[in-house]
DNA sequence: AGTCAACTCCGAGTACGGTCAGTTTTTTCT
DNA sequence: AGAAAAAACTGACCGTACTCGGAGTTGACT
């Protein structure tokens, strides 16, 4: 009387179960006291395994940050991306992609800005960190969608620009200048320097 | 009997000799095996200190490096501010203040990309932080200045456009997918950036 | 069931950046 | 010159991210 197709061993079922211990001690420690104030101890000893089993789950602190960020950053962008459709304005669609990201990378400042660190200077080898370039992709791939509905003709424009949209959210976010800032300033930061690059209408 | 105009005592030589020997040991190191395969006790040894003495000219590794590279910088956009003034178009002009900065960046890979990390994450109270921030805003201002030739109007716009431009070239140099591009690729890639961020003419 | 190879886990150990209490050197004051 | 204060120097020490050799599990095969 088994539930029918169960093609995961114990094995797998135990790799899953460990990396979900992982991921969750990762996040609440995280969350709570910033990526610079927990130890990879800690983050073992509240997922119950020993300290070298860590490692192997993620090779190193910064991969584990990613682990847990990635997630947040994806369902930023998936609100955004959906909210976007919504503006006629190409600037204001635009912004309605990169306010949700900015808000969801300011929740806490210092893990916000190690993330976008891990993400630029991190092994791209990673799998944790491939994934986040593939977000970031995405970001672009939905910012050029919106540009190339006001000019469908210059589609790798539409990528270029999109990219270095992409680089000032990045400084935007990460400078040390502005960690200070309110995430409402660093939004009209940023929402100053599109409004330049974008051709005017 | 004083030797008349000497206001530095012994102890304002000794530091500075200190400084020069920490200076010359740490570049020399970097230069030949890479930020991150040489330990700060070599640089001490190397230039004949303690351990603890070193961190007294630099809290950290990183401030260490940014010591080291914030000259080889400053030159590099002292040549290029020089070659800016004799081109004619806008893009080349910006261009010549890019290439060399793009250049002295990639003399060494690692060196370069950490050194840009450290810009931007390391601490901005520390000293060689803020001399590294005060050359960024001087490149900033020269392109600023190239821009403003072609449309002196819109000042601030010249200068959000440079600051757009910082971020362009931060990016194209640090993004660890371009670590291997060569930097003539890199050079190129900025260019074809810029190029859509100007104003058409 | 028993065997064994492969995979997974573990925590003592390592390396390195950075600190600090104590010492030495320099300057200042009498 | 001598004493006292100030500044600079030092290396033993610390905390932490990460490694590695060996122990423990799992599952395939007979």
């Amino acid at each position: 009387m088994s539930v029918a197709p169960q093609p995961l061993g114990r094995r797998e079922r135990n790799k899953q179960q460990k990396l979900d211990r992982i991921t969750a001690a990762a996040d609440e420690l995280f969350t709570e006291h910033g990526v610079d104030e927990v130890t990879t101890q800690q983050i073992a000893d509240k997922a119950d395994i020993g300290t070298g089993t860590l490692f192997l789950y993620a090779r190193t602190k910064g991969e584990l940050l990613l682990l847990v960020q990635n997630a947040h950053y994806a369902e930023a962008l998936e609100r955004g991306r959906a909210d976007a459709e919504a503006a006629p304005e190409t600037l204001d669609a635009v912004m309605r992609i990169v306010r949700p990201i900015v808000e969801c990378n300011r929740v806490q400042v210092d893990n916000g800005r190690t993330y976008l660190r891990e993400m630029v200077f991190g092994d791209p080898a990673e799998p944790h960190h491939a994934a986040a370039l593939s977000i970031v992709a995405q970001t672009e791939e939905a910012i050029a969608g919106v540009l190339a509905r006001e000019e469908p003709a210059g589609l790798s424009e539409a990528a270029t620009r999109a990219h270095i949209i992409s680089a000032i959210m990045f400084l935007g976010m990460a400078a040390s200048e502005n960690a200070a800032l309110s995430t409402e300033a660093i939004v009209q930061d940023i929402r100053t320097q599109i409004s330049v690059l974008l051709p005017t209408t």
